[in-house]
DNA sequence: TTGCTAAACGGAACATCGTCCCGTATCGTC
DNA sequence: GACGATACGGGACGATGTTCCGTTTAGCAA
């Protein structure tokens, strides 16, 4: 597999060294914005903190979820290969998907307003939501089907609504001291867990 | 109480009896809208739909949180209307509790939108989520206290986070068939049982 | 080294949307 | 019927996403 060959649809690696350079740099500017103002901060924002015109972010990134996949690939990829890593480690299947599940929430919660863009029904962000989806749902429904087989959990949920609600429960929580995700969290896989 | 008088800041009873038309046309176009394009379907639609300008809505209603809650109004209020008769009409609180989420969902997730609006970090919509607030919350304590007491449920849980969980959950539901906002607010529910 | 071309760039231009302003029309009263 | 306060409409303004187009530049070849 080559390099510049990422998800499907994704932007490939320019031919030009200074559109290497531009899209590192742009990279490095939209990480630094979304830190600051979120994953909704304006365009025109990016650019300037990096230091070019907008028109050379839509260039390299054609929507707004092709960035902000870019700046997460990284940990998305390492959640994704942290699930089997945990059901070879933990003593039961279901420890092993709540761990998981702290993980991806942690991973959630610490980005400004990404949870939420996640769920946008807005145009332009099916990619991204494509790209967590097709990363982290057959991971989840590895966990899932570990736990169901040694009898842990209910069976009638996929992880794709799981994944789902989870991701929802995440969103506005980094600005709320009185609503803690990361326990709402706790209460819906407590909730799966086989209650008899 | 006064009829013009609703919660805190809101609007009064117009004056003249064109704007008092005006007010409840307004009222209609924007539930007509909502149904059709969502609650956050632009101010230029309703504005059309009404057959009036787009200041006079302002007029009405400062901002568009003014605008749901006045469409929305009844509802809500029925659903705090509804807290106490379940909890004396059910055989536990537990499921007076259970029954009162579930009806709180299916009014959430009919609404277009109005889940996700709801939890919206946009400035403009804290009045719509302190009405909300302001509303149910004090119903779903009555609710959880009573459960809790009568030991049915874990008790670490406060009425607002349960809350904004369960709206968290419906946010996006009404146009993914994968994704039953539903089921997975029963598994929270199942969740906040106490366990053992 | 120099010259050429495709790639890449920047910023202005355009479209959309929320919000506000101001000149005009209308209601309700005297 | 006239007058003043109330209400109205639509255009103006600012912010934001997106696209267009004239200009610059990297990379290659002569």
């Amino acid at each position: 597999m080559v390099d510049g060959d990422e998800t499907e649809g994704r932007t490939d690696r320019p031919r030009r060294a200074d559109a290497r350079r531009n899209q590192k740099t742009l990279l490095d500017a939209a990480a630094a914005v979304f830190v600051r103002s979120g994953v909704e901060a304006p365009v025109r924002d990016i650019a300037a903190e990096a230091g070019v015109g907008t028109a050379t972010i839509y260039r390299h990134f054609p929507t707004r979820a092709d960035l902000i996949v870019g700046v997460y690939r990284h940990q998305v990829e390492a959640c994704a290969a942290a699930g089997p890593e945990l059901l070879a480690s933990s003593p039961t299947p279901y420890t092993a998907l709540a761990r998981w599940i702290d993980l991806f929430v942690d991973f959630l919660v610490t980005k400004h307003g990404l949870a939420g863009v996640l769920q946008s029904d807005n145009a332009g962000f099916e990619t991204l939501h494509a790209y967590f989806l097709d990363r982290l749902v057959p991971v989840c429904t590895d966990l899932l089907d570990a736990a169901a087989t040694a009898g842990e959990i209910r069976s009638d949920l996929s992880a794709y609504e799981l994944m789902r609600g989870v991701g929802n429960l995440c969103i506005g929580a980094e600005n709320d001291p009185r609503y803690d995700a990361r326990r709402l969290v706790a209460v819906l896989v407590t909730g799966v867990r086989r209650t008899e």
